[in-house]
Formats: structure tokens, C-alpha cells, sequence
DNA sequence: AAGTTTATCGTAAGCGCTTACGAATATCGT
DNA sequence: ACGATATTCGTAAGCGCTTACGATAAACTT
């Protein structure tokens, strides 16, 4: 049998009330009959019930972090950093989190996330650039505490953290211009609407505008390896002095890489592909892969740590916060070969 | 204001024990008033408070989903693609998944989980060999309904979902021997604890068996691209005549590969190297990666499937289910380039 | 010393649901 | 038509916790 709130009390002379209040570091419960209380309740092993405590505070202490359904797979482990960044912040405060994944038929027709009308959770953590306005809206507008992680949605004024995308791609396009001396540089873009993209595209667009070189941007509908793919054969075609291409992430890269060898384009030396999220392959890729990389568990603990502080103490203003990347020079910038880390990190 | 059960008995003129019954499809109530009542908490756009329903019944209609941290970051998709199969099933029959990571500290001495404690959860799915038996089966005394995946304590009764790992490396190791003539082969094992390692081995060993040829065995304590890597060179040094490897997954394939090309040694020319797991970015590996595949999204399914099963209706026997591989013949075995699916799956 | 504040703790209501039990009514047998 | 059985539904208790409120006692005031 568990041991509840009541036996706790029985034991210990006194009532559930006061029990409750030394348990929960409450005031007005003497030091020493806490004490007590807080040994009885040890012996015993005691852990409260979140469904009766969620019963009564309605609070949950769980959060949900929601994502999309990505088909095919993607080839990164993204999510699952971010993931272990939510987790351990949530799990050091004491919250524990409900992962869902949606796809498009979930996001349409004011589908109500179950997870929210159940009241299973106290706020939710939207994961990617995939979760259309619409839907992410009408959470917000629900009422639960948000918070957005590598999306934005600039009108509104939900919380979100992304990483310096603007800032990724302008530094890796100026190492390709300054150290590499390209100045015909393609931008392979994902979908416009994707806030991921837009940002990585700017930075690009910016880098370019300060040589006077006019952009060269390929889009595509997703951001795959086989889109990637595509995307360079058509880029080839459309620009046969191409010196090298900025790809919108590791995937496309890969993809467009691919397609040169397939073009017998030899990656560096003929032309130079980039890409931005630094996944875990990328060290082993050949050429292994120049990128951008963000601090993704970091992203995740910030996150979480946001969201629990507005569930805990309300929301003031909206936060939006912008972590830093690091440009990660491997070879397929053209840059020679480096002896550390030749395996990666794992 | 939330709609609660209290509300539509007031506004369907019965008491909230009829909602109750109505609404769960409980016999006792006339068809019309049921219809009745369905059609007014359709309108009122009804959801039950899970807190409340859990605190009535003990059951939270969640699902623990336990898997453990590894550091650094593995190279592989594998456990988001588990998840999402379990978060499929888990949709359907209204569950939700709650995902904790834990290190080797939170599988210390008899840390009880707080998911267990709090009674957040109905079950657990523990995925991976890293879990430790103690950790396990703690969790099994504790008396939550579990199914391990990719493990197995065959000791004990605990329902597992795996995958035929013998018939995998012994399909593969067969490929290699009968397709392409190569006998001198090795076998890279993870800890020899690990479930998912000794199985592989065995069917490693038993293809080893049918043609006579001893078994040559490296171990490695982990199974990363550096443990593979290192695994090769020593191999290189032990067995001169080696002809080829059987990597116990693809990340410690790719680490071998690595070193071979270090070493001068080509692969598959000099060299075999084949791996198991599939991982996405084994056709854009150069060699793209021979290796076995197995249905992960299936296997999540099948875990959530048989979780929910114990949960709603008790488990009479033990379930321990064995689903099939897939051989994948890319070039690191020595087979020519395909021209199917050259990019890979995404 | 009487009134005022403060600290400690119990009483009891309530969170939103489920479910045993029994009452009322309807259906069936003969 | 009368008792026996089945169906429908309300009453009320209870799940394990929190918390407003009030009672009591202790510690201050001037």
C-alpha cells in the first residue's frame, strides 16, 4: 500500500493540512513538528500523488514538447539533443515531459491537441520550422504557456529561442569570400516561410551585398538530402561558373555534394558545399563537412528553463532569446585537412 | 470555464453518475439519453480532466518511454524512429509518452524513478542494451507493467521486443562469405553484457561455424565511431590476413572503414567492412554501408501495443516478440553500385 | 494587564471524476 | 394479474491532495 498524505498524518499526530504544508516548505508549521513530520514521511518512503495534487493546484508539472512528424526520417539527431536538454532542466525542477510528434493532419482544423484539453500539461515546448502559423497560433491562443524553439513568429509575441541562423550563414559565407576567395556563391534555401530559412538566407544575402556580388538562391519544398540533390543539379545548369554553395543545412549539403561527384564536380577543389547544424556525420562525410553548429542541448535547457519559469511565476514581457553557433571548418571548404577531432564526436 | 462532467448533468437534467456512464460507453444508460448526453458534451466541447479521472481510477493513460543518455551524442536516428512508432500506437489508444533519460547515476542504488513514485505512469517501455540488469529489474519489482526493446534479461520473464540480431549478423556474415569468397572475417563486439552484442556475435559465429573457420573476435567497450576505429587497428595488427568485418553496428563500421583508409587499405577491394542498424546516412557513406536493417517504427508499435495490452487487461504469459531484419547490400561488402535509391531514404 | 499581533495547527470544503448501492420503473414469465 | 428479473438512473462516498478560515496559544505592545 502507498503511503498517503493521511497516514503520514496518523503517524504523526497532527493533521493532513499541517502535513501538507511542512511538506510542501510552506509557512506556518514549527520547526520542530516538520521535522518530524518530514523524517515520518522519509521512513515511510513517501511520494505524493500528482494526480490527486494535480487534482487539486491543477498543475500538472508536466510539460509537452511537441514536434513535427518528419517522413522520411531526418538524417540528424537534433531532436533527440534537444530533447535531452528539455529533459534535464525539466527533470531538476521536477517536471517531466510528453513528447508528441504531429503531422499536417493533426495541424489542421483546430485539431485540440488532446495533451491540452485533457489538461495534461502545464505548457508546451514547439519544436522546428515545420509547425505551421496557424496551429502554433491557436495553441497560444488557448492560453497555455509556449515557448517556440528554431521558429519565430514575428507578429505575435510568443516566446521563442533560435539560434543566430543570420549570424551562421553570413560567417561560413565570409570564410568561403576571405579565406577561400569564392565570390560566385549559391544559397540553397528551404521553404520561405520557414523562419529557419529566411534567417540563414539574410545572413547569406548580407555577406554577398558587402563584396557587391548579387545573390544566386535555389529554393526547394523540403530540406532533404534528395531536395539538396536537385537543388545542384539545377544550380549547375543555371550557373556554370558556380564557385561554391551555402546549403540551408547538413542534409542538403550532403545531397548537393552528391550531385557534383555525380557531375564529376570535384568538392572542394571545383567547388566548395557548406551547410549549417553540424550533425553528428559530418566528420566522416567525404569531404567532411564545413558547417555551422549550434549549441542544441543548450537550446533545450533554455527552453525549458523559460517555460517553467512562466508556468511558475508568469509571464512578464515575451522573451526571445538568440544563442550564438560556431563555425565549424572541417574540408569541404576547401580548407586542408585538420588533425584534431578526425572522428568526430562520437 | 472548462466544461466539467458537473455541467452537462445540469444541462442534460441527470445526475453526473449517468454522464459518467454515457460518456464511457458503460451499459446502464438508455440509448436516447445517451445520445442525449453525447450530443451536449459534444457542444460543450467536453474533455475529461485526466487528474481527476486518474485520481478516481489510478490509472494516468500515460506511458513511460526510458532510455538511457548517451554521451556523447550517438550518430543514429534509431531511438527517435522507436519513439515515434510508440507514439503512434500510443495516439490511437489514447495513451500519451512520457520520455526520461537517465545516466548511469540515476541507475544507482535503487534510485526509484519519480515517474514510478508519483504514479505518472501506467507502464514503461525501457529501450537499449545500456540499461543495467539491476536498474531493470528493480523497475519489474516495483511492479509497473515493462517491455524492454533491443534487450533481454533471459533470466527473467519481462516482455521484450527485439530483433532477430542473429539472424541479421548471420545473413550478412553468409553474404560475405558465399557472394564474394572472403572467409579470414572478424567480428567487432560491443560489451559482452549487452544483449543486442552477444546475439549479433552469435550468428557471426555460426555462419563462421558451417565453413570451419574460427571465429576471430575484437571487443570493445562501447560502441562508437572511435571504439570502431580503434577496434580496427587492432585487428589489422592481430589477423594480417584479414579479408573482411562484421561490425556489430554501423557506427563502429564507419570508425573501421576510417581506419582502414588510414591504413591504406581500401575498402571492400583489401577490406571488407559491413555494419548493422541502417543508420540514414549509410548510403551517402563512402563505401555506401552494407549493412542490416531493422523496422524501428514497427518495433516501437509492437512495444506501445503490448504495453497497453498488459496495462488494460493484465498479462497472463510472457510476450517476448522476435521481429525480422532486412540484409541491405550497398558497396562496402564488395557488390557493385545500385542504382536504386542512391540518396538513401531522405 | 488588557489589547494586539503573530505563529501554529485543525476543520472542512473542494478539485472532477468513478462506482457501489439502492430505488424506481419497465419487461417478462406464468 | 402478480411476483421475478432486467433496465435505467440518482445518491453519495471516495480517490489524495490543497487551502481558506477559524481557533487557540504564545509573544508582543503601550
Amino acid at each position: 500500500m502507498k503511503p498517503s498524505l493521511q497516514m503520514i498524518a496518523e503517524r504523526a499526530g497532527v493533521s493532513t493540512a499541517t502535513v501538507s504544508r511542512a511538506l510542501n516548505d510552506r509557512a506556518g508549521v514549527n520547526p520542530e513538528t516538520r521535522e518530524h513530520i518530514l523524517q515520518i514521511a522519509r521512513e515511510m518512503g513517501y511520494t505524493p500523488s500528482m494526480a490527486a495534487r494535480g487534482l487539486a493546484t491543477s498543475r500538472t508539472h508536466n510539460i509537452g514538447f511537441i514536434t513535427y512528424k518528419y517522413h522520411p526520417q531526418p538524417i540528424t539527431s537534433y531532436h533527440v539533443e534537444i530533447a535531452q536538454g528539455i529533459d534535464d532542466e525539466a527533470q531538476q525542477r521536477g517536471y517531466h515531459v510528453i513528447t508528441r510528434f504531429v503531422d499536417n493532419a493533426m495541424m489542421l482544423d483546430g485539431q485540440r491537441l488532446a495533451l491540452i484539453t485533457e489538461q495534461r500539461i502545464d505548457g508546451l515546448i514547439l519544436v522546428g520550422p515545420a509547425l505551421s502559423p496557424a496551429f502554433i497560433i491557436e495553441l497560444y491562443n488557448s492560453g497555455v504557456p509556449l515557448v517556440l524553439v528554431d521558429n519565430m513568429l514575428q507578429e505575435t509575441k510568443i516566446d521563442a529561442i533560435v539560434c543566430d541562423n543570420a549570424d551562421g550563414t553570413y560567417q561560413i559565407t565570409q570564410h568561403l569570400i576571405q579565406s577561400h576567395g569564392l565570390r560566385r556563391l549559391a544559397f540553397f534555401s528551404g521553404p520561405a516561410h520557414w523562419f529557419s530559412s529566411r534567417e540563414r538566407r539574410s545572413g547569406y544575402e548580407r555577406a554577398l551585398h558587402e563584396i557587391g556580388e548579387a545573390p544566386r538562391l535555389v529554393f526547394m519544398d523540403e530540406t532533404t538530402v534528395s531536395t539538396g540533390y536537385a537543388a545542384m543539379l539545377s544550380a549547375l545548369e543555371q550557373y556554370p561558373d558556380l564557385q561554391g554553395v551555402v546549403a540551408v543545412n547538413d542534409a542538403t549539403a550532403l545531397g548537393a555534394i552528391r550531385a557534383c561527384k555525380e557531375q564529376g564536380r570535384r568538392v572542394p577543389q571545383d567547388i566548395a558545399v557548406v551547410g549549417f547544424d553540424n550533425v553528428a556525420w559530418g566528420p566522416l562525410h567525404e569531404p567532411p563537412l564545413t558547417t555551422v553548429g549550434m549549441f542544441k542541448h543548450e537550446i533545450g535547457v533554455q527552453a525549458a528553463r523559460r517555460l517553467i519559469d512562466v508556468i511558475e511565476r508568469g509571464a512578464t514581457s515575451t522573451y526571445q532569446l538568440r544563442l550564438g553557433v560556431e563555425l565549424i571548418v572541417r574540408e569541404s571548404c576547401g580548407c586542408p585537412p585538420s588533425e584534431r577531432d578526425p572522428l568526430g564526436a562520437s
